[in-house]
Formats: structure tokens, C-alpha cells, sequence
DNA sequence: CGTGTAAGGAATTCTGACACG
DNA sequence: CGTGTAAGGAATTCTGACACG
């Protein structure tokens, strides 16, 4: 059961340009909401980002929110509890496997 | 029953450099492929090459192949037979669906 | 705060060509 | 035939900054 999961969804490989085209917003905004810490692009070895396509659809909810009035700042602080919440769930699956394993 | 299909796999989105990256492949080589008509990469705006993933899984097959000493002609030999019967299925397929949606 | 823009440099990509074998 | 490379130009991306509100 490998928990491989990082098909090609996940892979970061599209440059800014694109990922611009995809989500329709500019480079300025996209630039903008990593420097808040919204969304986490590679870098190459020379420097430039590069980006999943779950970065394209995190992007899309970004850009819904601000749409909406949210503040960069709110969207962080949501995006913060998910990754606590996840890193929490992770921690407990890893412990459900372990009690499973001693079993065998 | 959507056709859709077109998930992230087939999106032509990345440019030559993380492609020759992902498949080990020089620049030169992939673009020779190209002129070969080994490989399908689209063109954005201005004219900068764009690849999907599945291009990627084909030009490993393609890089197998030339490893073994089958000459680009051949391939492509090869893949037009593949697109030949590709298109014969697809047909068969709409007549089906077409004798199909004739029963209701 | 969120975003546009001009600025200058660095890195990318493109094509056509010469080279070797 | 398949692939490397140097060549020159065009397009991309990067950062830090000024602007507006």
C-alpha cells in the first residue's frame, strides 16, 4: 500500500507564465500571494517558479476570496489551521499504523 | 457520460526546459523528435514549445527505442499505424453510440 | 493593503547552420 | 542519421522600487 500519491497533479513543473494564463490572474498577484504565504512555488536551479497544478486551483480559491473581501492575511491564518489540522491527522494515522503493524 | 478526459495529464504546459529535465533529454534531442514527427508540443503566442505529461511518458518510450536502435522513421511508422487504428475505434465507437441513441 | 508599472539584468527558448560519422 | 555546439535575437522571469489609495 504505498502512499505514493504525487502523480502529476502535484508536480510542480509550469513556470509563472502559464500558471498566469491558467488562472487568469497577473504575475504581480500571483508574486504577491507568495510573498504572503498563500501558495508555495519551487524554484529552479536559477531561480524561477515553478508550479503544480494544485497550485492552479489554490490560486483559483485565493482569488475567489480577495474577489469576496478576504484579506490576505485572513486567508493565511485559514490556510494555517488546515495545515495544523492535516499535520494533526497525519500524526494519528501514523500512530493507527503502528498499533496495526504490532499486530503482525 | 462525459468525453471530457482532457485531465491535467494531456494539458500542454511546460516548456522544453523542465521537459528535458523530466526525461533526461537534451533540448536538441527533443526538438529533433519533434521534426521527426515523433511528438506534438504546441506553440504559445510567441512561439515557445509546450508539453504535457503524456509527452513526457512518450518521448521515454521514444528515447527506449532510439536506445535500441530503432531509427526515428520506423517509430513514426510505428505511431502511424497506432493513430490509424485509434481513429478506426473512435468511429466504430460512434456508430455504436449512434445506433444506441437510436433506441431511445 | 493589493496591485500596476517601468527598469535593468539574468536566464530561456528559438531557428538555421556547421560538424561528425 | 542522430546529436552537439556556437550564434544572435526575441521573449521570459526576477527583484526592488515607486505609485495610488
Amino acid at each position: 500500500m504505498p502512499v505514493d500519491k504525487s502523480s502529476y497533479k502535484d508536480k510542480k513543473v509550469m513556470s509563472i507564465g502559464i500558471i498566469s494564463e491558467l488562472t487568469g490572474l497577473s504575475e504581480r498577484k500571483i508574486r504577491y500571494y507568495e510573498e504572503r504565504k498563500l501558495i508555495f512555488p519551487e524554484r529552479t536551479g536559477k531561480g524561477t517558479r515553478k508550479y503544480s497544478f494544485s497550485d492552479v486551483e489554490r490560486l483559483m480559491e485565493i482569488a475567489d476570496q480577495i474577489e469576496d473581501g478576504v484579506q490576505t492575511f485572513e486567508i493565511k491564518k485559514e490556510l494555517t489551521k488546515r495545515q495544523i489540522r492535516d499535520e494533526r491527522n497525519k500524526m494519528i494515522r501514523g500512530q493507527i499504523n503502528a498499533q496495526f503493524n504490532m499486530r503482525n
